[in-house]
DNA sequence: GGCTCTAAAAATGCATGCAATTTAGCTTTG
DNA sequence: CAAAGCTAAATTGCATGCATTTTTAGAGCC
C-alpha cells in the first residue's frame, strides 16, 4: 500500500489535484470509505480516537466533502460513533460484542433457514443450494488443506449463505443480515486465519460442511425447526474460531477486527 | 436558543438565507432530515420516484450539501435507495415486505427476550420491566378506551420493549431492533389507527399486554425458549392490526408508512 | 417505425472558503 | 488549588460554484 505522497500542489482552480486520477474509477467518496475502512481494521485508527476531519483529509488526499460522506457511511456500518455537533469517533468494541455480533448472525440466519423451509413450494429451487454443499463438502474432504482450499471455501461458504436467504425470499431479513455483518468480526469467515491452516480447521469445515447439507436437508422436508436450530448452531462454528484464536493471543493481531476491539 | 444576532458581524458575504433563521435549533442536515422524513410518510415523496436534490434543495431552503447528507441518512433507515452515481429513489414496499419486517422484528425481540431469560442474574433486575408490565395491564383494563389511553399504551408499550432490550444488554442486538424498526411500518405501534379506536383495539390491548406479563414471568423463569416463544408471538399482534387496516382500504391512508407501500 | 449517434441540458461529485461552534490554554477569582 | 471566565485556536457545518457524468432530445440512418 503506497502512502500518497504529498506534492504540496498550490493550486488555486485547478481541479483535479495530482493523486486523484492514478486512483483510478469509482468516486472520491467510495475510495475514502475503502481506505478508512482498512485503516480502522489495520488499527490506524484506534478505538475511542477522536477523528479529526481536516488532518485526515490532508492524508487520504480528498476534500472534505467526500470524506465526511465516507464517515457517514461507516458510522453506519458501526465502525464509527456519531457525536452530534463533534463529529466521530472510532467505536469501541469488547469481546463479549463480537460474542453477540455471532449469536445476532445466529439468530438472523436461523430466521433465514426457518422461512426457507416454511416457505418452499418447489424443490427444484433447492438445486443451487444443494449443489453449492455438494461442493463444499467435495472440498472438504480432500485430504490435504492448502492455502487455496481454504480460499475456495470461504468463497462458497459465502454463496452458500448468500443462496439461503434467496430461499428465505426476505428482503428485510436480508437486509438485516448484511447490516449485522459489516463489521468484519461478524462476518462467517471472521476468525479464520489463513495464516494457520491446520488439521483442526479441516476438522471445523467438516463440521460446517456436515451442518450445510443438514440445513438443505432440512429445507427439503420442511422442516422449519429444525433448519432453525441448525443455522443457529452454524453460527456457533465462529464462536469457536474466536475461542481458538483467543487462546493464541501472539496470532490474534492477524484475525479480521482485532484491531478493534479492546482486548 | 436565541437567533445569532451579530453584535459585530463583519459579514462580507451575507451567510444566512432568510428563511433559515426562523427554524431554530440543531443543523441544517438534522432538520432537512426531519423534513424528508415527514415527506416520505407523507407520500410527496412517492415510491419509485427519483430524487432531484436541486429542486428539493430549493424547496427545503437549504444548500445541497446538507441535503444530500440527510438524504444519505434516509438510504441507511431503508427509505431511499442508492443509485451508484445517480443520486437516490424512494424505495418501494410491497405489503409482503411489511408481513416480513413484522416477522424479523419478532425474531430478533424474540431473540432479546431468550437472551434476557438465559443472562438474568439478579431478579432485581426485572423490577422496571414488571412495574411496566403491571402498569400497561392496569391501564388496558379499564374499562373505557380514549385516545389518552391510546396514547398512554403506546408509550408504555415502547418503554416495555426497550426495558426488555436492557435487559439482554447484548448491544449489537440493540443495534439491530432499532435499524429494523426505523421504518414506520415496522415499529410496533404500526397499523395502530388513533382515529379508529374501538372494543376490538381494547381487546388486542388485553392481549398485547398479558403477553408481555407472560414475557416477563418466563424470563424471571429463566424459561429461554418460552420468553422467546411469547415475544415472537406478540410481534404477530401488529399482523392482525394489518390485516384489520387491510379490511378497511378507506381508512388505510391514515396509517403509518401507508404511502411508502404500493398496495 | 425503431435504432443509433450526437449534442445540449440537467444532475451529481466535490473543492474551496467562510461562519459558527467547540475545545484548549490562560487568567482570574473565590 | 479548584472553579469560573475568557480568548484564541482548532474544528465542524455548510453555501457556493465549477467539472464531470448522466440523461434527454433531436437528427440521421437502416
Amino acid at each position: 500500500m503506497s502512502l500518497n505522497v504529498s506534492k504540496d500542489a498550490p493550486k488555486l482552480t485547478v481541479r483535479k489535484p495530482a493523486s486523484v486520477k492514478d486512483s483510478r474509477s469509482s468516486s472520491q467518496t467510495a475510495r475514502a470509505t475503502l481506505a478508512l475502512r482498512e485503516m480502522l481494521v489495520q488499527g490506524q485508527l484506534r478505538p475511542g480516537e477522536k477523528i479529526r476531519e481536516v488532518p485526515l483529509s490532508a492524508r487520504l488526499n480528498i476534500s472534505r466533502i467526500p470524506l465526511h460522506l465516507a464517515l457517514e457511511r461507516l458510522a453506519n456500518e458501526g465502525f464509527l460513533e456519531v457525536l452530534p455537533k463533534r463529529g466521530f469517533r472510532v467505536q469501541r468494541f469488547s469481546v463479549e460484542d463480537i460474542y453477540d455480533s455471532i449469536d445476532l448472525r445466529g439468530v438472523l440466519e436461523g430466521a433465514a433457514a426457518r422461512i426457507a423451509a416454511e416457505r418452499l413450494k418447489d424443490p427444484r429451487a433447492l438445486a443451487q443450494i444443494e449443489a453449492l454443499s455438494q461442493e463444499i463438502l467435495t472440498l472438504v474432504r480432500r485430504s490435504r488443506m492448502t492455502i487455496d482450499v481454504f480460499t475456495r471455501y470461504i468463497e462458497l461458504n459465502a454463496r452458500f449463505h448468500n443462496a439461503l436467504l434467496d430461499l428465505a425470499g426476505n428482503r428485510m431479513l436480508r437486509r438485516a443480515i448484511e447490516r449485522a455483518c459489516c463489521l468484519p468480526f461478524a462476518s462467517a469467515s471472521a476468525f479464520l486465519n489463513r495464516q494457520y491452516i491446520s488439521t483442526d480447521l479441516r476438522e471445523l469445515f467438516l463440521i460446517s460442511a456436515d451442518q450445510h447439507c443438514a440445513i438443505v436437508d432440512a429445507i427439503a422436508n420442511r422442516e422449519g425447526m429444525r433448519a432453525e436450530a441448525i443455522a443457529r448452531e452454524h453460527a456457533r462454528v465462529a464462536r469457536r474460531n474466536l475461542e481458538d484464536a483467543l487462546r493464541h493471543r501472539e496470532r490474534i493481531d492477524d484475525l479480521a477486527g482485532a484491531k478493534l476491539v479492546n482486548l
